[in-house]
DNA sequence: TGGAATGTTCGGCT
DNA sequence: AAGCCGAACATTCC
């Protein structure tokens, strides 16, 4: 499941191997990849790699294209075209698949960079963030989930932070003192880079742009841990459902408190 | 066999 | 307007 963690891994390895090369042949494989028109794309440089959010975005000449990988899409330098691969940049020296088992993702073309998802998790300021987690009356765990709140927080990296700040996933946002909130900020920032630096999460089939899977999940403390014993306290790891997201929380150590 | 689980976004409802 | 909930997507697992 890629979220900002598995993109910036991505964009990593890529990067290099594909910034300043010509597209020499692109393919889409299914219609449900390309919802939207993608105009030709062959003789185009890649000037640059980036990510916006969880997406990975190549910015050719004239224009960015935009790959969301949602659940189960990967981008694999050389990977040959398999049974799920639903599009295909050919490269003088190599090859970008863009394999996807359920189809969720997709590959779009716009003229500018995109600015429709809300602030960088790791670039807002702790001031920023501290005003505008208590200006939301939502429960804490929806509302980091918002890419239109803040881009690039997923499922796993929600369970994890909240476990680190000591928040339970259900308190409401405008409850949280500032104090809290700055130490939510500090969780927020030291777990997506222990992620970052661990290559992100594997869970299901994730794997980076060399086919080499992350690490991170081996410091998972409890996303999937659902009657472990917590690490901090021993306490029985609980699993609930929030705005239908499994959701993993330590009773003891994130206690609620509204 | 089929129903639940999976993560994310979107549309509709309150 | 903000927030909540169900639907949809495709596949695997039990």
């Amino acid at each position: 499941m890629p979220e900002l963690p598995e993109a910036e891994t991505i964009v990593r390895t890529l990067a290099p191997r594909i910034v300043g090369h010509k597209i020499l042949e692109a393919r889409f494989l299914t219609a449900r990849v390309s919802p939207t028109a993608v105009p030709d794309l062959v003789g185009r440089v890649v000037r640059r790699v980036g990510r916006y959010g969880k997406q990975v975005v190549f910015e050719l000449d004239g224009g960015f294209l935009r790959i969301e990988l949602r659940m189960t899409g990967l981008l694999l330098w050389r990977g040959a075209p398999g049974p799920y691969t639903r599009a295909w940049f050919r490269f003088a020296h190599g090859a970008i698949s863009f394999d996807d088992i359920r189809q969720f993702g997709s590959v779009r073309w716009s003229e500018s960079f995109p600015d429709d998802l809300g602030s960088d998790p790791r670039e807002i300021g702790a001031a920023e963030f501290t005003q505008s987690v208590r200006a939301r009356s939502r429960r804490l765990k929806p509302l980091l989930l918002d890419q239109r709140f803040l881009r690039g927080l997923g499922n796993i990296c929600v369970d994890e932070i909240l476990f680190r700040a000591r928040l339970h996933p259900l308190t409401r946002a405008s409850r949280i003192s500032a104090s809290r909130c700055y130490v939510l900020h500090e969780a927020m920032r030291r777990t997506l880079e222990d992620s970052i630096a661990a290559g992100g999460s594997s869970v299901s089939d994730y794997v980076d742009a060399d086919g080499k899977p992350g690490r991170f999940q081996l410091q998972h403390q409890v996303y999937r841990k659902a009657g472990r014993p917590c690490p901090q306290c021993g306490a029985r790891i609980r699993r609930i459902v929030v705005g239908q997201r499994g959701t993993c929380y330590c009773p003891h150590c994130q206690r609620q408190r509204s």
